[in-house]
DNA sequence: AGGCATGTTACAGG
DNA sequence: ACCTGTAACATGCC
């Protein structure tokens, strides 16, 4: 499910839940996630502790003893799930019942922890991945060192904005989803944005108005802080009680709205869907200009 | 049956 | 060399 947000709500509920447990053994049922998982590399981290989590873009990044690092890509389906000696699952992350059969499938890497507790790595879609590095390697990492601004950081602002889309020419939907431009935002939440920001996604960068480009910059930390409050955005409906559901879903504006009314109240056109690079994008033609 | 899906990236083409 | 868009990856759901 992951943008930034639901990514964001994962780190908070894994730091609080295994902060300082220690890895007692890992276990691969399918290495052949979005990169081969390594495996000499993932057992080093048996015996070490885990010191703390962070999140930067859309990656987590786990930091243990010894100077190793998890880093880690939910990519479309990627979840964790963390559970106790009684099986009961802790509210981690999303859907999942471990009693089926159906979901254990796709539980590709389970990290044994102390008390009997185990941390698993499940992901339907295989587009996520884990990969083992050194610390001294964190800075220079291929994942990590293109990445624009976090959108919540100061210096995700007007002045970066104007400097990086000089020469452009490109939609204003594709540069938000750009991570070299700024990392964390993905489909759903750039289609929020530039709702909000009442911007036409396929407008060209070079034909934004300041104001326009404030508004971008504002609605999309404002959205992103809302998220993540609410606990991120569940978008499925699965029936599990297991796994803990965000909300911000119930806020969305345009993302799947296809045919519904626009929300805002003097507004009596319907939601468009379109395609930009492959992408869902869903706009309203009289709002966003 | 066919289209669609919250992400990234290798590659092709301008 | 740079910029941009597309296809591919794996699986399930509607």
């Amino acid at each position: 499910m992951p943008e930034l947000p639901e990514v964001e709500v994962v780190k908070r509920s894994l730091a609080k839940k295994i902060q300082n447990l220690i890895i007692k053994k890992v276990k691969i049922n399918d290495d052949k996630l979005r990169f081969r998982v390594n495996k000499k590399k993932i057992l080093k981290l048996e015996g070490l502790r885990l010191k703390g989590i962070e999140r930067r873009s859309k990656f987590l990044i786990f930091f243990f003893d010894e100077s190793y690092l998890m880093l880690v890509h939910l990519g479309m389906t990627g979840k964790f799930f963390f559970v106790n000696k009684s099986k009961k699952i802790h509210k981690t992350s999303f859907y999942y019942n471990i009693d089926k059969k159906k979901d254990r499938k796709h539980d590709h890497i389970i990290f044994f922890l102390e008390k009997k507790q185990k941390l698993i790595y499940n992901d339907v879609r295989k587009f996520g991945f884990i990969k083992i590095i050194k610390l001294d390697d964190f800075k220079s990492n291929i994942h990590l060192k293109y990445l624009g601004p976090e959108p919540l950081k100061k210096n995700y602002n007007f002045k970066y904005f104007k400097k990086y889309i000089k020469g452009k020419k490109r939609p204003v939907k594709n540069l938000l989803m750009d991570q070299k431009f700024v990392s964390g935002l993905g489909n759903i939440y750039v289609n929020e944005v530039l709702y909000l920001s009442g911007v036409k996604p396929m407008r060209k960068v070079k034909n934004l108005k300041n104001t326009e480009i404030k508004k971008i910059i504002l609605f999309t930390k404002k959205i992103l802080r809302d998220a993540i409050k609410f606990g991120g955005s569940s978008i499925k409906d699965f029936s599990t009680i297991y796994g803990k559901k965000g909300t911000f879903q119930q806020h969305f504006r345009v993302y799947g709205k296809k045919g519904e009314k626009c929300s805002n109240t003097d507004c009596n056109k319907s939601i468009i869907k379109i395609n930009i690079s492959n992408r869902g994008t869903f706009y309203c033609s009289r709002c966003q200009k």
